[in-house]
DNA sequence: ACCGCCACCCAAAGCGCTTTGGAAATGATT
DNA sequence: AATCATTTCCAAAGCGCTTTGGGTGGCGGT
């Protein structure tokens, strides 16, 4: 059933029709409802095809997935993400079109959605320090949103992210208070910009109270479990081992416990943890008494107002990027506790 | 830049340079060689709503993933399953739209996304034992393909699965060469056809050794770290505690885990444990000495063919609708050994 | 009785592409 | 030199919608 059909079987114009299902007030509100009725009744629905072609809007948004080419790796924080933003877009009538693209190559694929017409806007996902791709997007003249900063980049843009930076200086200084002295950090890829102000935070914490950066600490990585457990291993099996480990996502999180419980230790006794936790709906860090303290964040929610933004963005293209700094909660869980050897104090 | 410009810029036709482009024969190998070069030099790219209105080809598959109301839940293995077909697409130029729906509402995003031509195919996740969406989507008239299957449809449709019956009746008999008599199932929810194939392979492998089939040993629910937990938590404080865990997903067998090392028991000596492992790729469940034994089957590799098979139904719907069973491995890995009983026998 | 003004509706153009049904030019055949 | 098949190209229609730029009829005001 399309437009033309409809409109002959209603003996109304194509024009008269397109306009009551619109919502254009030129139409009698009799006919309007007819209109609709019919419409419901047979099952219109307009092509969008047709629409964008006549409109020039696609009414769809682009989010572009890296995907390591090395572990073959997704990060699973997208998933949430996306649940997020995708509530946002059909509310708003908006489509989602993903693709999934090797670390990279993004810079064609947002060409070639853009000069496909296939979307009205984009998020930009896991940008890098000096991120080619949002010098790149500005003068392709696409509304974009990015998940994240690049620090490096400064020409504005639209940003939303999570104070990385504040969580981790947090977190550090907790351990610091508990009279942890050798902390590890088993950071994500530090190319990436939030695992590069992870870093920052964690260093500043540091600095602060006139200790050392001490390079064997400092772990940058994939987030996958196994790294998580590696790293430990490594790190315990070391003279100087840490007694306080910082961890950057959840999942090798779990790969940290594994090694730590393996060598017959327990956490938040023998060795300390924190995690950040982007709040993945099936991971929920234990809602009465969390496993591990965690700097929290929900992702999804993340998701949900970068899509708000973007949206705004592209009906009042002429304002200022927006931008927006999330702050992460340090929720206390069981995995951290006094330094072993401040205890012997 | 559209093609008229193109063509103008050339001072050949629209149709010329359409189909140049499109490599239709009955264009001079010159000339085509010149509107391929002005082409890529003028950086253009078709207009794919145009496209898709003159073509009647949407070039693009949906993808409708239900999204858990209750947990706001998105299961991790849609990550990974995405990636694989994203790349089948990316290769064939499909694009790829997703859609996050509320468990039970998935019909009609199916109907809009059709009606509304978007889409050219559609890959069903999650089927339930009789799924209605199948029946929908038949008199729809919608190529699809099935992740899974619906047992009680019984009219022929596309679908891909893993052999999930044979494989949790291998792991079951596994278990049970080992010795072990108590053997609790942490399975996902029983609506999902997987999940129900996976208890009949279970209570397959007991009634064959006439084995009673113990209600309070089985369990069935959304899969995340926590209910493996509480599960374990659970069944092991109870009288006639388990000796083998039977677990449907990774997430939830990390769970398990850490309820069985939080009593101070091993796994694979204390207590099996086999889960099934979609190979996630943060996850990777140890290359070299697995911790987990598991049911082992690649979901990205699962995306990967149900988008082939999907392309290929489009492009011959003619044909009978295919069905693929992949059969999963069953890797032993350092949880499972034999049974506590067995041992003093 | 005439004018002007709404309220309501319509015909047709146009969005950027593919595709049908030729036409012009070229070369081979008689 | 005339004929005919190829090769190479083109004009125009059409995909399903929105939107511009009117029309038509009914009403109140003069």
């Amino acid at each position: 059933m399309n437009l033309r059909e409809l409109a002959q079987n209603l003996g109304l114009s194509q024009t008269t029709v397109s306009r009551a299902l619109n919502g254009y007030p030129e139409v009698n509100e009799a006919t309007r409802a007819r209109v609709v009725q019919a419409a419901e009744q047979h099952n219109y629905r307009p092509n969008t095809r047709a629409k964008g072609l006549a409109t020039g809007r696609a009414m769809a948004i682009g989010h572009v997935i890296p995907m390591s080419k090395q572990h073959e790796m997704v990060n699973p924080v997208f998933g949430d993400f996306i649940a997020g933003a995708g509530e946002t877009y059909s509310r708003n009538g908006y489509d989602m079109v993903l693709s999934l693209v090797e670390d990279g190559q993004e810079e064609k694929t947002y060409r070639d959605l853009r000069g496909k017409g296939a979307v009205d806007g984009l998020i930009v996902h896991g940008p890098k320090s000096g991120d080619a791709r949002i010098a790149m997007l500005d003068d392709l003249g696409v509304p974009f949103v990015v998940h994240g900063r690049a620090s490096a980049v400064t020409t504005p843009y639209a940003w939303l992210d999570v104070n990385n930076r504040k969580a981790f200086r947090r977190a550090t200084d907790f351990l610091l208070d508990l009279g942890h002295r050798r902390i590890a950090l088993i950071n994500g890829l530090e190319e990436l910009d939030f695992a590069s102000r992870r870093r920052a935070g964690y260093e500043e914490a540091l600095t602060a109270r006139d200790l050392p950066l001490t390079p064997a600490y400092m772990r940058s990585e994939e987030m996958t479990e196994r790294y998580g457990y590696d790293s430990v291993c490594d790190l315990l099996d070391s003279d100087a081992a840490p007694t306080a480990f910082l961890v950057s996502s959840m999942i090798t999180a779990i790969g940290v416990r594994r090694a730590i419980e393996e060598r017959g230790l327990r956490m938040g006794r023998d060795i300390s943890v924190i995690t950040h936790d982007d709040a993945l709906s099936y991971f929920k860090n234990g809602e009465d008494a969390p496993i591990f303290t965690a700097t929290c964040s929900s992702v999804r929610e993340a998701g949900r107002q970068a899509a708000q933004m973007l949206l705004e963005r592209i009906a009042k293209p002429h304002l200022p990027p927006p931008n927006r700094l999330l702050e992460a909660q340090l929720v206390v869980g069981g995995s951290t506790g006094p330094a072993p050897t401040s205890r012997t104090d």
